[in-house]
DNA sequence: GAGACGTGGGT
DNA sequence: TACCCAAGTCT
């Protein structure tokens, strides 16, 4: 079963009517294909949005964003132009933050050293930060007609379950293999068709779970399918299961009822965003003296912790975490980052202003649900 | 090469 | 509830 990584092939399973069937993915992307924001444009620089947008993520949460963020950054010129609080503002919700920095990064690149145009090919394209060898060879494909293959996950599906490929999907041998597959597919003519066409059966037909593979154009050929059950590829090893945190978040406020929020480090999770100060409860510790350990070390406040106003609970990819927030006074001390990051009091109704994790955004609107209710913030009045 | 890096929806 | 995972990239 095993070979050696440097000679792992699946080119031998592509018979001459699999190419054809294959071939036949255009004509069938004609018919079914979602009309869907992207497609309706040439332009590269949308193209590019689009494709960084959908990284990791769905259609149908992209969409949305697509649509605000090109309205708010219509060519590169804009968003160089634009600061990266105003583009992580609009990014917010969408996760994986580093997407939205290195784009921004990447459109004052092409400003300053391009004069604001898109490079037209994979090589150069691959060189912008935030541009691998999917994006590259997405925008490559679609927005210049180079015939470049992509290899994303819905790829890595369809091809896998075609030739039965029982090698781990994620090892990087098998990636190699399957990229050689798709680069020996690829039509020369609409390349950009092909790729949209292999991505658009996966995401439709060619499911994770439920394939509906009476639908599929290429349910003659696959393997997976003459075998009996499609869903056992790709083949990959099951995850380790992740820690849980607990984060104690200080609510503090100012004689105005502003409330205090920090800037996160520009790399890093959540790279650039705003939260309010805290963090995670150590071992024997309760989550009070957390809120006033981490106040202390974070701002070198000693602050009074009132009771508990709210928690969220919040998965993230590689570990879970619960958040509560404390509302805490001031005994001694002015509030300054030791680590020098940027911190500023925002009243309640500003806080749309700037951008925050999602489950510090959630905790802003059950807060917000309660200013009904002050007598809740204690010592602390909201107005 | 393995792990970091978000979020929301489906089962 | 808990786990999976979706048009990946970077270090």
């Amino acid at each position: 079963m095993s070979r050696r990584a440097s000679s792992r092939s699946y080119l031998d399973r592509l018979t001459p009517a699999l190419r054809e069937t294959f071939h036949g993915l255009i004509d069938w992307y004609r018919r079914h294909a979602r009309d869907l924001p992207w497609r309706r444009t040439r332009d590269p620089y949308r193209i590019w949005v689009a494709e960084v947008m959908l990284q990791q993520t769905r259609v149908d949460q992209a969409g949305p964003y697509y649509e605000r963020f090109l309205r708010a950054f219509p060519t590169v010129e804009a968003l160089a132009a634009a600061s990266l609080d105003d583009v992580l503002r609009c990014w917010e919700g969408l996760g994986y933050y580093a997407r939205a920095r290195n784009l921004h990064r990447a459109a004052r690149q092409l400003v300053a050293e391009h004069g604001g145009r898109l490079p037209t090919t994979y090589e150069a394209l691959r060189r912008l930060p935030g541009v691998g060898p999917y994006t590259a060879a997405a925008v490559a494909s679609i927005a210049f007609g180079e015939p470049r293959a992509v290899l994303d996950g819905n790829v890595i599906r369809v091809l896998t379950r075609v030739l039965a490929v029982a090698d781990d999907a994620r090892a990087s041998a098998t990636r190699r293999a399957l990229q050689e597959v798709a680069d020996a597919l690829i039509s020369d003519e609409e390349p950009g068709t092909f790729n949209q066409a292999l991505m658009e059966l996966g995401a439709t037909v060619c499911t994770p779970v439920q394939p509906r593979c009476n639908d599929c154009p290429l349910r003659e050929v696959c393997r997976a399918r003459a075998m009996g059950d499609p869903t056992a590829f790709p083949v990959q090893t099951p995850r380790a299961s992740v820690p849980h945190y607990e984060v104690a978040l200080g609510l503090l406020f100012n004689e105005e009822g502003a409330v205090l929020i920090q800037r996160r480090p520009e790399d890093g999770l959540l790279g650039g965003l705003w939260e309010f100060p805290g963090g995670k409860r150590e071992p024997g510790e309760s989550l009070e003296a957390a809120c006033a350990r981490e106040l202390h070390e974070e701002l070198g406040v000693r602050v009074a912790v009132g009771p508990c106003l709210a928690t969220v609970r919040h998965a993230y990819t590689h570990f879970r975490v619960t958040l509560y927030a404390f509302p805490c006074t001031l005994l001694e001390g002015v509030p300054r980052s030791r680590a020098g990051l940027p911190l500023r009091w925002v009243p309640l109704n500003e806080l749309d202003h700037y951008a925050f994790p999602r489950a510090n955004r959630r905790l802003i609107e059950l807060l917000k649900q309660r200013r009904l209710q002050p007598d809740l913030f204690g010592q602390n009045p909201v107005r």
